[in-house]
DNA sequence: AAACTTTCCGAAACGCCTTTCGGTCAGAGT
DNA sequence: ACTCTGACCGAAAGGCGTTTCGGAAAGTTT
């Protein structure tokens, strides 16, 4: 019975550790911390001694209980990788910072159980808002109404539209892509895009032909989908310069994909950017900075959404009406070395 | 003034209203919906209905309280890009999962400031223990022995061997390495290492030149050091090959390191793994998977790193009297198509 | 029918902090 | 000397759930 021995037994202090060295009350003690006017400077200097020397920590539970909010937001994301949600993680951190909000992640990996199981544990745990955030950008399933805390959708939009959602602007992306390819002089612009079944590949592909359109040019051949891989990015490329030799502008569905197309065209000989310019998406890091030449991407501004969501999230809990629908939020080109010539 | 209205307003039902519902005592309630004995069967149906009715969710804040235990473990990391921490936070919600016990994810984003704060909003919301995860190898300063809850180390040490450290063993994994490729027939063996001052890259390439040494064999050329970048692997391939031509394999420091090989080697028409076999090291999969040819590396096995750390605090928590001191935690060698030749 | 269990339920204390509100006291005003 | 006014402090309630413990009701034994 040699049991709970160690750190793990030290008696936390409590509030009233503190007053009692400091010889005033509990009521005291409390507005003395939290900087209260009515209490004498002097008593509040014996006071925070006090609390410093024996390291007290306020106990946010009993506070949350009485002030009814627990200065935390939880971030359910479905996302293994991080890819999206660290970035989305961050840019919520700041903006809430201000506010001494902390975020409280969860990975649900994508399964519904998880899912509903950390949904729960939020709950449970009394968070003020809830960010939620998917893998990709195709509509997902509400988390429904009936919760007590205000609710944002982040990358993945909510499929009912009275949630609200912030989500890239694929469309956008796919037409700033063609834009840039068109301001760098070229005219004979090929599409290799991921796997058609997401709503992302589709709406890039949208905007970047109506860029075309706009410009008057044509999509040299068939916009290419298949999966979101450096190895479809590789065969895509082979395919279409073998059958259209005269490309001279490939828009890739993503910095996978753009990389695969590079190495193709490095096997081909085709030098990038003089011969070939290439643009990917998503500005990928690792990827898009390590491939030779540094890969011209578009960038979500997954840290902004996290930002935008934060804010939102500030705004319900304060009481303001909450938004609606799907916010399609900007994004922005990144230019590196595929697509302009080294000086 | 049409403050506070929609959702973010609906008072959440306390366990008094389930009581009340039930025409029980709250008692009675707690009881009954936390399958305490002392309940008649009907009794508690009633209750549990009644919950279910107005969708009750219990206070964790409260209990928590009370049970003096919040069934939450902070993960405090500095490691942006989220390779290694995803891994260990799956791993350890899997271990707690059980235990229904939740991982609350703060990133200090290598900030020693926000550490602090996050280590004090942690200790705030009484969490039961921590994992401080770092993002590489080399020892960091200890978070200190005054904290109320046990802490444990993963990936990065501590600097004090007091605390408890786990850590991939990078020396066996460079030793697993040069081994694997010996098994593979080669002898004439180069190695590229990443930036010199990490532990990890010196331990790797310790662990790579012992198993040289037992097998009689010698380095060929000097073990290259610099950065842990794709750029730096293409370079040092190609100045190793210049100088060296009989290499037949090429162990790397990082799976980056190990791309920029690969790509000098197809540059040079070196086939891989035929003429020469490469190596890398973490397992970050984007890289392994998408190199042509797949790239045999290393896998620190972060998964399990979790699971142990939550196993740990596990113990912590209910006693057990505390490990001490760096445990190096095995890793494995994972086989793809850059070392052994497609069939 | 009396005494005794057993079963089930409820009142109340408790955990830690915030906040309200009433009380004390020093100094100011007359 | 006496009232008044702030400034400062403390008792106590409250927030939500758990747990202890006493008590009522029902059932059992003799």
């Amino acid at each position: 019975m040699v049991q709970r021995e160690g750190r793990a037994e030290r008696r936390v202090a409590t509030l009233s550790d503190v007053a009692q060295r400091a010889g005033v009350s509990l009521a005291t003690a409390s507005k003395a911390l939290n900087g209260r006017s009515e209490v004498a400077p002097a008593t509040r200097q014996r006071v925070i001694a006090a609390a410093e020397e024996i390291s007290f920590t306020p106990n946010q539970l009993a506070r949350s209980l009485v002030e009814n909010r627990t200065r935390t937001v939880g971030l359910l994301t479905s996302d293994l990788e991080g890819r999206f949600v660290l970035p989305i993680l961050i840019g919520a951190e700041d903006a809430f910072g201000a506010g001494r909000v902390d975020v409280f992640l969860c990975d649900a990996r994508g399964d519904a159980v998880r899912e509903r199981h950390h949904l729960n544990a939020l709950l449970e745990r009394r968070v003020d808002g809830i960010i939620v955030v998917g893998r990709q950008t195709d509509p997902r399933p509400s988390l429904g109404h009936e919760l007590p805390v205000p609710v944002v959708y982040v990358y993945a939009p909510s499929d009912d539209p009275s949630d609200l959602s912030l989500t890239p602007d694929n469309r956008a992306g796919g037409r700033l892509s063609v834009e840039h390819l068109i301001a760098c002089g070229r005219s004979r612009i090929a599409y290799i895009s991921g796997d058609r079944s997401y709503v992302a590949a589709r709406d890039r592909v949208e905007g970047a032909l109506g860029a075309l359109d706009d410009a008057g040019l044509e999509l040299v051949g068939e916009v290419m989908y298949s999966e979101w891989s450096e190895h479809w990015g590789r065969d895509a490329a082979a395919m279409l310069l073998t059958k259209h030799p005269e490309i001279d502008g490939i828009v890739c569905g993503s910095d996978q994909i753009a990389r695969g197309a590079i190495d193709t065209l490095r096997d081909l000989r085709r030098a990038v950017p003089d011969d070939v310019v290439v643009i990917g998406f998503d500005n990928w890091e690792i990827l898009a900075t390590n491939s030779r030449p540094a890969l011209t991407t578009i960038d979500a501004n997954m840290q902004e959404l996290g930002r935008t969501a934060a804010q939102r999230i500030f705004e319900a809990i304060d009481g303001e009406v909450a938004e609606q629908g799907i916010h399609y939020q900007p994004v922005r080109l990144v230019i590196r070395g595929s697509t302009i010539e080294r000086r």
